[in-house]
RNA sequence: GAGCCUGUAGCUCAGUGGUAGAGCAUCCGACUUUUAAUCGGACGGCCGUGGGUUCGACCCCCACCGGGCUCACCA
């Protein structure tokens, strides 16, 4: 960037400014973003919005500073299993392992060597199926290497401060078990959540009893033998690595502000946060994994381009989102504006599309014609292949092939599946009147017996639509609307429709006669 | 109880200090072999309320009112 240009105003830009002072009172040269996830982490539509953000605030970062960074995507999979989750086969073994951390369970599905790797090859096939750059972590490796050791030795000397900054957020009852401290039970493997009896700073271990047989262990904190509750262990990971920028959802808040607290007990400014709003479906309610409301990403990604699923992730993101299927059209309508704009753009870093390309607009990146006014076109001639729509975009910009128009071909691809799936269900047939079913049958004959004939020069859309509005003619049809009118309602099952002889053309004029004859049937 | 988001045209929403906007809906007109994937126009707003800062506020600050969500067990 030049010293003219101002600053930009998007807001990974000003995320990007928040580090880059952040590491200027700090005096690093290098900054370390990390996105988080949960046990139960099979990869969804949030996961995807929060790697995706953090990547683009990095390449803010990284234009704003042209510090070098590194994004850490770092699995919680040292976690015990408190549930079995629904979707997953062998229930019953998994029951048998609960409490263990996930990756000391046999994976259910069969093919990884543990639950857990099962979950982080999930994780990081499907990061890098959307193509983010980032570095893998598993806890397990951490906590077992041995590389957290340092910093659980520093929590162990600030054991009372840290648990006195986590009882006042307690009920009554867990306040007397409360530890940050969660010894693995040395004979059975599970985490263990009990009072810790005694703290040895000196040997970097604590004392526990069994509450099952009343066995009093002494386990090492450090080498994998322990692991920390979440908010300690969010804080303690803080620490170690010098977190720089860590985002979260807004359930999280309170988790923040006490990791934050924990942190700088432990002596270190905890990073720079941003707090994102949550999705909601339809009704407004928060999406859950386990309820399965809301929208996934495959059923985003069957009605839009990739593209405008990003562009919904960049705007606003502090700001609660309906995330269901009627989101989608105006979502890939904002992402066409913006990627249209982009080459002619003042202020290219304010805009979404900068960011969705990582600051490279692709070729043929953008449409001639939007996403809704596809949408519209579909639902009309009720388009269930690509040819249909082709039809009529090569009337409006000739010559136009999947081809010359490779973003807009996505676009047609997925305006069927749309209308497919949401509009032509709510599409509604009504019955002809005497006089319609005289002139649908009229019609029927014509089509079935002018097929052969064709003038000179005339195109068969042309001769179709004149035959067409002969049989209207012939029929007691005041104004002659009302006929095509009837056409659209009795056949289509739409108020409105295309130009019927062009449709005609276009759909086949023996499946025509064949969609008349049901028509008839059906009333 | 703690915290967050939100309030702008009939609807859905843009709009980070400089003349209030878009899409849809509605209405009028052009076209006339229906239709709109067309073109032109109109209608429509104390920008939730009250105060403050400012030459100037939809925007920043404070208070209040309305709508909604999240966390208060675990991660």
């Amino acid at each position: 960037m030049s010293e003219n240009t101002p600053a930009p105003l998007s807001w990974p830009f000003r995320e990007a400014e928040r580090i880059a002072e952040r590491l200027k009172q700090k005096g690093k040269d290098h900054a370390l973003f990390e996105t988080g996830y949960g046990p139960s982490g099979l990869p969804h539509i949030g996961t995807f919005g929060e790697v995706a953000r953090t990547s683009w605030v990095r390449k803010a970062f990284t234009d704003l500073t042209g510090l070098p960074s590194r994004l850490l995507a770092f699995s919680d999979d040292m976690d015990g299993l408190r549930k079995v989750p629904d979707n997953v086969p062998n229930k019953a073994m998994l029951k048998e392992y609960l409490g263990r951390p996930l990756t000391k369970i046999p994976d259910p599905f069969e093919k990884f060597e543990s639950f857990g790797a099962h979950n982080n090859n999930r994780l990081q096939e499907f990061l890098r199926t959307f193509g983010f750059e980032f570095e893998f972590a598993s806890a397990s490796d951490y906590y077992t290497s041995g590389r957290f050791d340092d910093a659980l030795l520093h929590v162990l000397r600030h054991h009372e401060e840290i648990v006195n900054i986590i009882l006042p957020t307690l009920g009554t009852e867990r306040r007397a078990t409360y530890s940050p401290i969660l010894p693995i039970h040395p004979r059975t493997g599970v985490v263990m959540q009990v009072p810790i009896e005694q703290v040895d700073v000196d040997n970097g271990s604590v004392v526990w009893t069994d509450p099952a047989d009343g066995t009093k262990y002494e386990t090492a904190v450090t080498g994998g033998a322990a692991k920390l509750q979440w908010k300690a262990d969010w804080a303690m990971r803080w620490y170690a690595l010098d977190v720089d920028y860590e985002m979260s959802g807004k359930d999280l808040i309170d988790s923040v502000k006490l990791s934050s607290s924990i942190c700088r007990a432990l002596g270190k400014e905890p990073p720079v946060t941003l707090t994102y709003e949550l999705f909601l479906d339809e009704k407004g309610q928060k999406i859950s994994k386990s309820k399965g409301n809301g929208l996934s990403i495959d059923e985003w990604l069957t009605y839009a381009p990739k593209e405008s699923l990003s562009q919904f992730m960049y705007h606003a993101p502090q700001r609660a989102k309906k995330l269901f299927f009627d989101v989608i059209p105006r979502a890939t309508d904002d992402y066409i504006a913006a990627a249209t704009a982009l080459p002619t753009a003042e202020k290219p870093h304010d805009n979404p599309a900068w960011h969705i390309h990582g600051g490279v607009l692709p070729e043929h990146a953008g449409s001639p014609i939007g996403f809704g006014m596809l949408l519209n076109l579909a639902s009309v001639i009720n388009a269930d292949s690509p040819e249909m729509l082709w039809g009529f975009i090569r009337a409006y910009i000739p010559g136009a092939d999947a081809e010359s128009y490779p973003f807009l071909a996505r676009l047609v691809h997925h305006a069927i599946a749309y209308n497919r799936d949401f509009v032509a269900p709510a599409k509604k047939f009504r019955a002809p009147t005497k006089v319609e079913r005289a002139g649908l049958t009229d019609l029927a004959k014509s089509l079935a017996a002018d097929e052969q004939a064709q003038y000179p020069g005339e195109t068969p859309a042309e001769k179709l639509q004149n035959l067409v509005y002969a049989v209207g003619k012939r029929h007691p049809f005041a104004p002659l609307k009302s006929w095509f009118d009837c056409l659209y309602q009795v056949l289509l099952g739409t108020t409105e429709g295309p130009r019927f002889g062009g449709f005609i053309a276009l759909y086949g004029v023996e499946r025509t006669v064949a969609l008349i004859e049901t028509a008839l049937a059906r009333g």
